[in-house]
RNA sequence: GCUGAAGUGGUGGAAUUGGUAGACACGUUGGACUUAAAAUCCAAUGUCCAUUAGGACGUACGGGUUCAAGUCCCGUCUUCAGUACCA
């Protein structure tokens, strides 16, 4: 009886479709358990073997937690808005949303031939108009909304109108815009309507703003930081500006304390945590201003040091600060102009780099202590960034290496305030055990207590007061795109306007094309019917566009991480098309339990799905404050590259290539040598040693009569990756199949290969080896693995086994179909040790081969099938089981996946041994392998008799008493080392375990007569004998 | 620079509290079965020395604590990831 896997995968994979096995139900007796995967985004390139990796992971979690008697909602969906699909719209006129679907319909058979548990019945799609629709709805929810400092929480708008109308603005305490007007409530009742619409923009959670973007002219786009790799774009490398911009901004610097705290509740990695408690980037301190003499200016710096507000010997402003070219003297004015230049030309990158050159200007101009009144010289400095705080510092020589450094370097003062310190050679930024010296009345205080004061001191002056600062800055929320949901959003007068929920979703309109337009309006701005009549209700014609009933319509689109931002909530109750989900589903459901994903969404997906969370819940939407308990990252499944190496050359004296016939350089650029043929790539000396090696090679696969024409050529070996499907498991390369593969057109056609002899190849004389190495899977690089072949040799469960059975599920590894042999030959053993029946009444057994589904015996043959018997489990049996349930379990709760599949082949090999064919153990055996391997599970199950799927039985219960040991085999060490076993009782006591030790034969051979100085034992452990 | 993670056979990786380092696989070698191949099964496999018995050395490197260190401490190096000269 054969293990038929991809006959029995088929079968189950439609049982729980048709069955609807996996279908989660939103009320139950049960405990709930929600386990989720990040949605992936349907690329054109379908999945490869790295995307099931965390879904592996989440669907063993799901199922294990059903076994365990929990009601599981482990649902998918596709992130189905994104850039790829537009950018083959622009290319092929192809509409995103049917490229789209394609991709979609690829990637759920691909997910189906794995045999996920999800629940497809609450498929979510972020660009299907009736999710987007409550995208738009939660957008204005935010348009709706202010943030109240007192209180901590978002209300909505409309109770500000009223505050505004009975008092004015000067008693709110609201997160808003920084340069507000303050005013009554009778000037606010006299504003016009557009007036009062321009400052509640200024309250709103999400707000137009004029913002400083990355503009990338080529993609027509605005570009987020980490979509620019060097200065260009990271897709299609483009050159990318700054610019401003009007666009929608989302006020999260509203929650940046909430978000903050919030990562003490959760259960994160560390790491993770850090990184955004790095984004968020809180620090407590003071904003003090400065005076700046002869002017009618001042000054705003931003400090964590109030304490030491009597260091200050200088001040630097980031060459950008717009007080720079005001206050700069004319004697200085060449010299500070020169710097700004110098300084515009380097990129962030190079200014991070080079961290030890100091560089600065003075610009001539003095401002004023605010306590001692001494005038304090103002400079520039590049280490000053524009983009945080007040783009200024004052600058404490004494307590900050780099003002320390500053100082130094330009031979400014560098005061001492700390007692009995010593700042000769660098700067003291302890702030722990200092006490503040020479200065006034600081004088004797240590640092909790001099901030306090200083901070008290300035405030009396109104020169400054305590400040926390963060780093997060508000997130800009339109983009210049096609691909993306609708802003419900029309204008009169310039003035933002929603669209009520109940016209919505506001859909996608038509476009010719999926470019800009030439005036440098988004996509958008191309289509006609793009325009909204506040009498019918409805888009309708641009060009009744009369700003009295009919308005035009937002032209921007949302950004990715809108849809993403609550998906989680949808797939809660997927297909309610009166609420974005019903209040009893949100209730149940809570928040996700377990959430697997990449941890490049450290900062992006992760802080802002926190923020829409605390939002919806400030508005009572949701009851949750946080999305996602606990987070697992999984680490990326790398692909393996081939490479074969060109001969590129160069010539140390130009003159040479006119001896060399072109004819002659076309054969020379078409030569590929294996990869042992050199051993350094681009060092010279090793190339010229190469090179004589080679010439003569050179000279006779060139044609060439004359090898002195060789003489002066410089030769590197250039790498280019190929496909890794003509590449075997030794590295060698099947040329044929390179030179016939269309993709590659006629780079190959007529390619001379020097295989690993260092002869031209042809025919089966030799063999051309690639060079190796690991990298990100990537189209462009060859290397993708599709998990559907892998599927199709040796089964989704094989598949789902090998990539737990990788490694640990964080880390990052490269893939290599070899060893998947190992957990395909388990599967096999493991079909054999339910199949030791000798004569069996089953109808679909047959035998084709009586060597693999029989065995000889007796010089017969004797047939083989299903042979689980009643028998009574053996001791050993009941040792194995019941030793496998306790590891499961545990790895299973660690989520240290590739131990346990170690586990389960041990298990067989134990039971295979021991001739097992006990139904009280193969059958709970079924039930713990079944996470991992689900359709051989079921399929071993249904033969013990079952008509139910596998996955609603009990879970296994672990019995101590099975594993209780009456002796130990420990281990005897002699200074440490183990040099023999005994077994022993383990209730023998330390002194009977000592004579016993100590009257062995071996334990005399170790010692030779010596009389140890001490024995260690540990009852249950070891036995050391020192001396 | 800073922060975080890591470094173990030819390879992927085990070793949860300090207690027999290398589980489980892959690969390799040898053998059985076969006309042959595949499949399956058996054996060996950290390195070095030794015919065997056995021994020495071994968890990036250098020290230390301990009866005992992959695990704890100090220092150094390397790799990967994140990042912000953050006042």
């Amino acid at each position: 009886m054969q293990y038929h896997f991809n006959d029995i995968e088929a079968k189950w994979q439609k049982y729980w479709a048709e069955n609807k096995t996996f279908q989660a139900d939103n009320s139950s007796d049960k405990p709930k358990y929600y386990v989720l995967d990040m949605f992936p985004y349907p690329s054109g390139a379908g999945l490869h073997v790295g995307h099931p990796l965390g879904y592996i992971a989440s669907d063993i979690y799901a199922r294990y937690k059903r076994h365990k008697g929990f009601n599981v909602l482990h649902p998918q969906g596709y992130d189905s808005f994104g850039l790829p699909a537009e950018q083959y719209a622009i290319q092929t006129g192809q509409h995103p949303a049917v490229t789209t679907e394609e991709n979609i319909k690829t990637y759920r058979r691909q997910l189906d031939q794995i045999g996920f548990s999800f629940d497809w019945s609450r498929e979510v799609r972020t660009s299907d108009p009736n999710y987007y629709k409550w995208t738009q709805w939660i957008f204005i929810q935010l348009f709706e909304s202010w943030y109240c400092k007192h209180t901590n929480k978002a209300f909505p708008i409309v109770e500000l109108v009223k505050i505004f109308a009975l008092e004015g603005n000067a008693a709110v305490e609201a997160v808003c815009d920084d340069n507000v007007d303050v005013f009554t409530a009778a000037q606010w009742n006299s504003f016009s309507s557009i007036k009062q619409q321009e400052i509640l923009l200024q309250y709103r959670l999400t707000y137009l703003a004029e913002t400083e973007v990355n503009w990338c002219p080529a993609l027509g786009t605005v570009l987020a930081n980490d979509e620019i790799v060097n200065g260009v774009s990271e897709r299609g490398g483009h050159p990318v500006l700054r610019k401003k911009m009007t666009q929608w901004s989302m006020r999260i610097s509203a929650y940046a304390e909430r978000l903050l705290q919030g990562l003490d509740t959760i259960d994160w990695t560390d790491s993770l945590k850090e990184s955004q408690k790095n984004w968020i980037g809180k620090s407590v301190g003071a904003s003090v201003s400065f005076n700046v003499n002869n002017h009618d200016k001042e000054i705003e710096v931003f400090t964590t040091r109030p304490d030491t507000i009597f260091g200050v010997s200088f001040m630097t402003l980031a060459p950008e600060h717009e007080l720079v070219s005001v206050i700069t003297t004319p004697e200085q004015k060449s010299e500070v102009e020169a710097y700004i230049q110098a300084t515009a030309k380097r990129s962030e990158r190079d200014r991070m780099a080079d961290v030890k050159t100091i560089s600065g200007v003075f610009t001539g101009a003095y401002a004023e202590h605010p306590f001692s009144k001494e005038p304090i010289p103002i400079w520039i400095g590049d280490y000053v960034l524009a983009g945080y705080g007040t783009g200024a510092v004052m600058s404490v020589p004494c307590g900050d290496q780099r003002d320390y450094d500053f100082a130094k370097h330009f031979n400014i003062p560098i005061p001492n305030i700390f007692e009995g310190v010593d700042i000769s050679e660098e700067a003291y930024a302890d702030k722990e055990n200092t006490v503040i010296a020479n200065s006034d009345f600081l004088n004797g205080m240590n640092y909790k207590k001099a901030t306090k004061r200083a901070i008290f001191e300035l405030e009396q002056l109104g020169q400054g007061e305590g400040k926390t600062n963060y780093r997060l800055r508000d997130a800009v929320f339109s983009r210049q795109r096609y691909w993306g949901e609708p802003f419900p959003v029309y204008y009169v007068n310039g003035m933002p306007q929603m669209i009520d929920k109940a016209h919505l979703p506001i859909r996608l309109p038509d476009v010719e094309k999926y470019l800009p337009t030439e005036t440098g309006e988004p996509p958008l701005g191309r289509a006609d019917v793009w325009a909204w009549c506040t009498e019918t209700n409805a888009i309708v014609d641009n060009n009744k566009i009369n700003n009295k009933t009919v308005f035009p319509l937002e032209l921007n689109t949302m950004p990715g991480w809108a849809g993403s931002s609550w998906y989680f909530f949808r797939y809660m109750d997927a297909n309610n098309d009166q609420e974005f989900a019903s209040e009893e589903a949100l209730k149940y459901w809570e928040n996700v339990d377990l959430y697997i994903g990449g941890s490049e969404h450290a900062t992006g997906h992760l802080l802002y799905s926190r923020f829409w969370v605390k939002f919806m819940k400030d508005r009572g939407f949701v009851s949750v404050e946080e999305p996602f308990k606990k987070l697992i990252n999984q680490g990326m499944i790398l692909g393996t590259s081939a490479f074969v190496y060109r001969l590129s050359y160069m010539f140390a004296n130009p003159r040479e290539e006119e001896k060399i016939g072109s004819r002659l350089l076309k054969k020379l650029n078409n030569i590929y040598i294996s990869h042992a043929e050199f051993i350094s790539k681009g060092d010279l000396e090793s190339n010229k040693k190469y090179l004589i090696e080679l010439k003569g090679k050179l000279a006779e696969v060139a044609g060439l009569e004359n090898a002195e024409a060789l003489e002066n050529l410089i030769v590197v070996p250039l790498p280019i990756h190929v496909k890794v499907e003509y590449v075997n498991a030794s590295d060698e390369l099947d040329i044929e199949g390179l030179r016939n593969d269309g993709e590659f057109g006629e780079d190959f056609k007529d390619a001379i290969f020097i295989g690993e002899k260092g002869a031209v190849i042809n025919g089966g004389n030799d063999v051309y080896k690639v060079g190796r190495e690991v990298e990100k899977m990537s189209k462009s690089k060859y290397n993708v693995v599709n998990p559907d072949s892998i599927c199709q040799d040796y089964g989704a469960d094989s598949l789902r086994l090998y990539e737990m059975f990788l490694g640990p599920l964080e880390q990052y590894k490269p893939w290599n179909t070899a060893g998947i042999s190992g957990v395909h030959g388990f599967l096999k053993k493991l079909w054999k040790l339910y199949h030791q029946g000798d004569d069996i009444n089953d109808p679909s057994y047959y035998i084709s081969d009586p060597k693999t589904e029989g065995y000889y015996a007796g010089g017969k043959v004797v047939k083989r099938g299903f042979g689980v018997t009643d028998a009574e489990p053996t001791k050993d049996n009941l040792k194995t089981l019941h030793k496998t349930i306790k590891k499961v379990e545990e790895d299973i709760e660690n989520f240290s996946f590739n131990t346990s599949v170690s586990t389960f082949m041990i298990a067989v090999n134990e039971l295979t041994a021991q001739k097992c064919t006990s139904r009280d153990i193969l059958e709970p055996l079924l039930v713990l392998l079944s996470p991992y391997a689900p359709h051989i599970a079921e399929e071993l199950y249904s033969k013990l008799g079952h008509k139910e799927s596998i996955s609603t039985a009990k879970f296994p219960k672990f019995e101590e008493k099975y594993l209780v040991e009456s002796s130990k085999n420990y281990p005897i060490s002699f200074n440490g080392k183990m040099r023999f076993t005994l077994e022993l009782p383990l209730d023998m006591s330390k002194e009977d375990i000592e004579a016993t030790v100590m009257a062995h034969d071996k334990t005399k051979e170790q010692l030779q007569g010596r009389t140890p100085k001490k024995v260690i034992i540990v009852p249950g452990k070891i036995v050391n004998i020192v001396g």
